[in-house]
DNA sequence: ATTTTTATTTAGCCTAGCCTAAATTCAATG
DNA sequence: CATTGAATTTAGGCTAGGCTAAATAAAAAT
């Protein structure tokens, strides 16, 4: 259930716009009728955590979206916390925080954020919520949508797939990177960007500029 | 279900006795139905984890019991690192890893272990099984069934009860320490001891007794 | 405006565990 | 040895969440 929440509100952006069915069902990698079912019981609850109309999709309620960013709170301060604690890489933490999360207590999620130093940003570049269910906003866009000619910071890269994570790392395209966007080819083609401080060019195939939050300096 | 296995495995004592269906529901806080559906259902696997018998109790094979120990590794390790590294107290642990034990994954396992240093007891004082699904036994026997006379040292003492436990911290009768029992008062008096390095006597309640498990000298 | 395609929902079924009420078997006592 | 009582098991049902196949609604294309 609580995946579900996340799911919708991950679709949502930050507009808050209603997730489909078949989006939902995509991102949790269950079937579509699953999704029907489980959307018409959280939506049908004495105080439901989603607005649900048939075939238009779900969106969070107030109550919905601060269970969600618990989830996230625990899930991005677990990631965190096996990096700096326990010697994870980057890349190893999603499936362990994914599975973690839903058993975190009150009480060990706080003592997780003391012993971290109440950390801000996890190690993909995500914004850690409060635990009060504040998100703040930052304003940034994938880096494939960024205008040629630009010059931007890497906010974070997506957590769920390793060896993209991998291959960021090893050509240093981390968090607060400093990037500049030379051009994108056609097609689907490469976004091409040069990093700060070094001489080369990158190509970036679309799946990867995609995955990539950027902000401008 | 990796309950029932913990639950049996405790149940056995050293000597691998069956446990009973009772003593099972009451161990897990289940009702007895429940416990013949899933021994039923341990038992007729494909490689099953228990051997079972009609009105006769179940044992583990030794299927069973090494992923009895796995998940009992699983739990010590937890309770140790939640005390060592987000300062838990030793009374607050239990209920935590109870839940968190299912779902510590192998590389997770491996990291706590490391990070403590492979330590071989909990705070409690229990002995933490291997990786390799051993567990060194120690001859111990209850405080309550000492001969009055003897000189013991505290082994472990049960962690299930959190008021128990700040109890016993408060008036210092913790793992390793040593002690000189008494007497044991009849129809479930309480036992009398003395710590080693302290003047007064303290008298223990038999629930007391039966908790702290003891080594002779 | 009708047809076709796609998205979504309904219907019906499955597994894991839990429950209560009723039946049965073991054990203990008269 | 028969009977009572305690322990255990069977029967039947519940919830959470998942699935497939079939039906329907919305969107797109003729």
């Amino acid at each position: 259930m609580d995946d579900y929440l996340k799911a919708i509100f991950e679709l949502s952006g930050p507009t808050g716009n209603a997730a489909t069915s078949n989006a939902i069902a995509q991102h949790l990698g269950v079937s579509a009728p699953s999704v029907t079912g489980m959307l018409q019981k959280l939506s049908t609850a004495k105080r439901p955590y989603i607005k649900y109309q048939k075939h238009r999709g779900a969106r969070l309620t107030s109550e919905g979206r601060k269970r969600a960013l618990r989830i996230i709170r625990r899930h991005r301060l677990v990631e965190l916390f096996l990096c700096q604690v326990l010697g994870y890489s980057w890349d190893e933490v999603h499936p362990e925080a994914e599975r973690l999360e839903h058993f975190i207590s009150e009480k060990l999620e706080e003592r997780i954020a003391q012993k971290l130093g109440n950390p801000e940003f996890d190690p993909h570049g995500d914004i850690i919520p409060g635990k009060d269910g504040t998100l703040p906003e930052r304003k940034t866009m994938a880096l494939a949508a960024v205008p040629p000619g630009s010059s931007v910071i890497v906010s974070s890269v997506s957590d769920r797939d390793p060896e993209m994570l991998r291959y960021l790392e090893r050509i240093g395209l981390t968090p607060n990177r400093l990037l500049a966007v030379i051009d994108h080819g056609p097609f689907e083609g490469p976004t091409i960007v040069r990093l700060h401080d070094e001489a080369d060019i990158r190509a970036l195939g679309p799946r990867l500029a995609a995955a990539i939050l950027v902000r401008m300096t």
